[in-house]
DNA sequence: CAATAAACTGCACTTATGGTGCGGAATTGA
DNA sequence: TCAATTCCGCACCATAAGTGCAGTTTATTG
């Protein structure tokens, strides 16, 4: 039993970096199994499908990024008291992992499947979508806090202000990823770090 | 000569579609055929290869994309003479637009490509990277008019802010189709409006 | 260490799709 | 009307996903 997960693991980081790089319709199995050094039959062992595969990809990659966030937020929080100062440290040590990438970020896995809609589409997409709903409660608590204690300067929806930051993520990378630059996601980041400044402080 | 051209832009219509919905490898050209009441011999009259419809795609796209920004702005400079104001005015403009939509935006064709590199991707890759970088050029140049009438409250990247603009597109359309709520991509611009208000005005 | 379950291999086959090649027919514009 | 232009029909190839199942190896546990 430990065998086994462990060749699931191989196949899902050769599968999630392929996929990430290339497209999910343009990995084929043939090169997955290859780069893994198993047979076809070898991947039907472990997935049923080529869909099933991208469910479990998509389900390790958000345990990932959720627990990430969690890391570097809690770690954010115990270098400071104030619920706006924790964040904004937060968002800065975000954006300080995003520039000691080795390279341009691989990209998100949502938004290939966002981009990619397909077969088992309903429960990728409300995999995709609790996801999302999730980061913004997540940011949305955090932002009710700091309102309550920094009137804004500037009257704008705090749900809205909470999805800011999946969707600077997702925009980040994107550009990130056309301009080949990996710069603009980390300064996409600090953009929204000053806005969030010059919003609660003024 | 007119007929080709007919029948060349109502395949590319129903490409667009289906592959803003559906992503480019999961859209067949069989069925594009047939909804386009063709053959597959009348498809490859007007396109080499599959590739070549999505290089004809993406230049229309960036093409339509530029004449509606061109538009929009110049419509909001006659508005107002300030740039800070005429500036505000066009995202305003923008997000209302946004918010008219009879359902969610459709997606951007170039982060369809962006996550779904494969042949061609030379090109296509060149051309989604000319037009992000034209994009980039764009709003420096309005940014940069506008800082020097009015000092920024904090002191930010010009550059990183005119890629703000494009992230915030990038961003707010994946957010709305991953949460599938159309409100989220207005509701982005406005917020990058309101960020220009805070950093010029305070 | 032996038995058993887990983790595969091998092979043959089906289906879907992109793509090629070419002759010919219909349509259209000058 | 006549020559391009714009397709159609059809046969055929390659690749890739996926199925099915018997058989083999490897690992784990009692």
């Amino acid at each position: 039993m430990r065998k086994g997960e462990q060749t699931r693991f191989k196949i899902m980081d050769i599968a999630e970096a392929a996929i990430l790089a290339k497209g999910f319709e343009a990995t084929s199995i043939e090169e997955i199994i290859e780069e893994a050094g198993i047979t076809k039959s070898g991947f039907f062992y472990h997935f049923q499908d080529k869909n099933m595969l991208a469910m479990a990809l998509l389900r390790r990659y958000i345990d990932r990024e959720e627990s990430l966030f969690d890391n570097l937020f809690s770690r954010a929080a115990e270098l400071h008291e104030d619920p706006l100062h924790a964040f904004l440290i937060g968002l800065k040590l975000f954006a300080e992992m995003m520039s000691d990438l080795p390279s341009i970020h691989p990209g998100c896995l949502i938004a290939v499947y966002c981009y990619n809609e397909r077969l088992y589409q309903n429960e990728i997409r409300s995999l995709s979508r609790e996801s999302a709903l999730a980061w913004r409660t997540r940011f949305q608590e955090i932002l009710e806090e700091i309102a309550e204690k920094y009137p804004m300067k500037d009257n704008v929806d705090i749900v809205a202000l909470a999805d800011m930051v999946s969707s600077t993520f997702e925009g980040g990378i994107a550009m990130s990823k056309i301009l080949r630059d990996q710069k603009v996601l980390p300064d996409q980041v600090l953009l929204l770090r000053s806005y969030i400044k010059l919003l609660f402080l003024g």
